[in-house]
DNA sequence: ATGGCCAGAGAATCTGGA
């Protein structure tokens, strides 16, 4: 089973390229974030013309997450256990929905930004990744077998080789010392990056900024992952970053992460 | 080829992204 995971950047204005994409990498599940659309406003026809299943979750032109799949798409869930919501209204945000897929519960998240250390979104970011946590490992407590994907836009760089220059990260979000302990409280919790031992780096990432030609000066982060539950992860066969579909006209920041399950 | 931001809302810039 191929599960790749894809921050496109607004569904609608990527439309086209989502379906070339799946036409010519032959995923049966994807996980999307940032649709940047109402649920009405998504392109479900770019999904059902090729035989995918599709659940999406969208509330206004920010955030939203969707998973797509031609092997089964089941118990549609959105959300997780006690996500935490943001604003002064404290409205939960679309930034989260999973299904079972041919067996593998697969998750399409869009983790918080943070925006800078100590802005209230910062702390939003923490506590949406605590409450991932412990829904992640309450399942797993459960059965241990279970077979869990974590696919998204996970907005960290765990390792300092997951960003060009740590120079220029000084005091900014994604690579603070609490957000990186929380990325690893998910692998504590019983879950592996299956993408990195197929992808090592240095110089390996899965954004790049749209400014300052950040691409072709290969000044990238990697923030993009599938985190695999210990009895999925031993069933990893491949793994590759679609660096190529970063580029062009109309390309999306993010390239799409591509995994091969036996 | 891989090139000095992009998308959405809404009607001039502003929010958000990272």
């Amino acid at each position: 089973m191929r599960i790749a995971t894809w921050n496109v950047n607004s569904i609608r204005a990527r439309a086209d390229r989502v379906g070339a994409w799946l036409d010519r990498s032959d995923a049966d599940v994807l996980a999307i974030q940032e649709l940047k659309c109402k649920d009405d406003q998504f392109p479900e026809e770019v999904f059902t013309s090729r035989g995918y299943q599709v659940a999406f979750h969208g509330l206004n032109q920010w955030n939203g997450v969707a998973i797509a799949s031609r092997v089964g798409l089941d118990d549609v869930t959105f959300g997780f256990e006690d996500v935490p919501g943001f604003g002064e209204e404290g409205d939960v945000e679309a930034r989260a929905i999973s299904a079972v897929c041919d067996g593998v519960r697969v998750y399409s998240l869009y983790v918080p930004n943070g925006r800078d250390l100590g802005h209230p979104h910062y702390e939003y970011k923490l506590r949406w990744l605590e409450a991932l946590r412990l829904d992640a490992a309450a399942q797993l407590a459960g059965d241990d077998e279970l077979g869990i994907a974590l696919c998204g836009d996970f907005n960290i760089a765990p390792h300092d080789d997951d960003v060009w220059d740590m120079a220029a990260f000084e005091g900014s979000t994604h690579v603070s010392v609490p957000e990186r302990a929380a990325f690893q409280s998910l692998l504590d919790a019983g879950f592996d990056d299956v993408v990195r031992p197929h992808t090592p780096g240095p110089g390996v990432y899965t954004y790049w900024d749209y400014t300052q030609l950040s691409f072709p000066k290969k000044r990238g982060m990697r923030i993009d992952f599938v985190l695999a539950s210990s009895a999925l992860s031993r069933r990893t066969a491949s793994a590759r970053i679609d660096r190529e579909e970063r580029k062009g006209k109309g390309a999306s920041d993010h390239a799409p992460v591509i995994v091969d399950f036996s």
